[in-house]
DNA sequence: GTGAAAGCGCTAACAC
DNA sequence: GTGTTAGCGCTTTCAC
């Protein structure tokens, strides 16, 4: 069979088959001109040899030929909620044949550049990313110069290109309006790094609900910057110690909704709970969890939508596509006002 | 700046700096033997331009040379569990210059034919899989003709191939002795599809541990094809309305787990639990659920390490890392069976 | 040091 | 229908 070390070309085929090239390309190809008794020859010799067509040699020749690759940078898989989004994509693109080349950035743009000039020297056909929170300045070359791009999950932020994300500020703002109409006034809000278009949203959201009940922010009840379990839950334990403490608490991703819930397990005082990002189980807590919930499937098809439209050619000004969120009232948003200031 | 519509090419640089193209190749290769002025301009041209070397086209000279790309196919990303472990391979990758192609099988051997076609044909250097269940024989040929390979969370099967996977059938083993000495005799074993490795072979410790203690098996007391939380809830329910009912349940990974957990939450006897697979909250619950952890991130980059080794030339006979288990006792798994007797 | 020519695996264009 | 030639973007080889 493989006599040779290296991989057979198509040349091999050629020759083990008694044809010229072409006719091996064309049988490839399925170019229906070459008669039936070659083809069989053709696709023996193929079979024999284990040959399999060089595919970047196949686009090179036709000159901007589409490589049928789309690069993905997503902050990390490892989180389960860009793990679905990524899943979403891969769908997608396989689905119109199309193989993904894949990266995290960890929220560095560092690393999110690296990606950007491997997938670029690989010619993808197309690029979906979760942008870094570090400036659009590299971004502003590659959408001038690369692939069709679509960002996901953060807005274009002035630059020309499509974007997918999630009505943020709107969730957030139904929650927190959702705790005062359960006549809580002493509302705390536990984010992610503001530096984060996310984390500044869902601020802004609270912010909103607030002003709408006519309650005055209180500078002590806003805390920001917790990036892990554990900082949000000592963030949050400090925060119950302190005075004036929060009767209700607002969690602004579902990493520090389950710190909270760490936080709040020995608290004495009962204390409400809202957060943002649905988890699994959060139903099956006790008691289980009032989230904003949204869903990354939808985000990850709707932004390979958007890209396959324009790869595809449709040509139009950017758009930005917001995707709603949805309130899911649970028990640990029940508890009175009333119960906490014991 | 970019006066041309599609991407420059190395002639388009060499002609704006005035050089030939070998100097252009020489100063991106970082070959030191070009005037500094030389280097300057072309560097100025690059810029000028936009210019990034196609990849591909590089290789394609270099017979054989690496594309510098490995193939990932899991089973599914949207898998908190295969997230962190295409997560801990990209690291590994992206450390070692290397790009990643992704995709996952569904558990579908067609998909995964297809994908490692497609990877193939884009000469990937490496490739790491979660093979799918449906037969070794399309990867008998990948290992045969294809790059270094190495599985991972299902064994080589005889196929020579490096593989790396956890020890499932000690885990579950463990799990169940601990049950039986806290007194149970009664353990129900709820696992997925059998036909799946890691399934069969939590279910064989499960039997071990029964057979080490000396305790009849009870065909009512296993179930298997459990593939959602709805059915492994729906099944639970069953199982415990039937006679005679377990007083423990081994679940066989985490999504059986929390279905597990749903039918028990308003089932009236305490009935023991203890899982395989450690989840986010498993500890916030209560009961906190007993679990037997392992950990996908390791696994990811044990299998990277393994597949590094071998890209760059170690030559040896394939062989198989097993990672160990970890039983973690919370409370879940210490309700007595003289409670569930009730 | 630098560049011209040849060739990597493949396909477009053209001849037969 | 089929094969030949040229050339995609790049690197190797070998002159200069």
């Amino acid at each position: 069979m493989s006599e040779r070390g290296s991989t057979p070309t198509m040349k091999d085929v050629a020759k083990a088959a008694g044809v010229g090239v072409m006719t091996v390309s064309r049988v490839i190809n399925g170019v229906p001109v070459v008669s039936p008794a070659l083809v069989d020859r053709v696709n023996t010799a193929i079979r024999e040899l284990g040959y399999q067509r060089n595919h970047f040699a196949s686009t090179l020749r036709r000159r901007g030929a589409a490589t049928n690759t789309i690069g993905l940078i997503v902050d990390d898989v490892a989180n389960p909620f860009y793990g679905a989004l990524a899943g979403a994509i891969e769908d997608f693109a396989l689905d119109k044949g199309y193989t993904v080349l894949f990266g995290s950035s960890k929220e560095s743009p560092q690393r999110e550049r690296e990606l950007l000039a491997a997938f670029g020297a690989r010619r993808v056909d197309g690029l979906v990313l979760v942008p870094t929170s570090g400036g659009r300045a590299h971004l502003a070359e590659v959408v001038r110069d690369g692939p069709p791009t679509v960002l996901v999950d953060r807005p274009a932020d002035g630059l020309p290109v499509d974007s997918v994300v999630i009505d943020n500020q709107r969730g957030a703002r139904d929650a927190v309006a959702h705790l005062i109409r359960g006549g809580h006034r002493r509302i705390a809000f536990l984010g992610d790094r503001l530096s984060i278009w996310t984390a500044q949203q869902r601020l802004a959201g609270y912010r909103a609900a607030l002003d709408e009940a006519g309650i005055a922010h209180h500078p002590a009840l806003v805390l920001d910057s917790l990036r892990t379990v554990w900082t949000a839950e000592a963030a949050c334990r400090t925060l119950l110690a302190g005075s004036p403490s929060p009767t209700a608490l607002f969690t602004a991703n579902d990493v520090i909704t389950i710190g909270a819930l760490r936080a709040l397990r020995d608290h004495p005082v009962p204390t409400a709970l809202a957060g943002f990002d649905d988890f699994p189980l959060s139903e099956q807590l006790d008691p289980a969890v009032t989230v904003v919930a949204h869903d990354p499937v939808a985000l990850g098809s709707t932004a390979a939508e958007v890209l396959f439209d324009r790869t595809e050619g449709r040509d139009s000004p950017p758009r930005e596509v917001v995707l709603p969120t949805r309130l899911i009232v649970r028990g640990s948003s029940e508890v009175r006002p009333d119960e906490a200031a014991v």
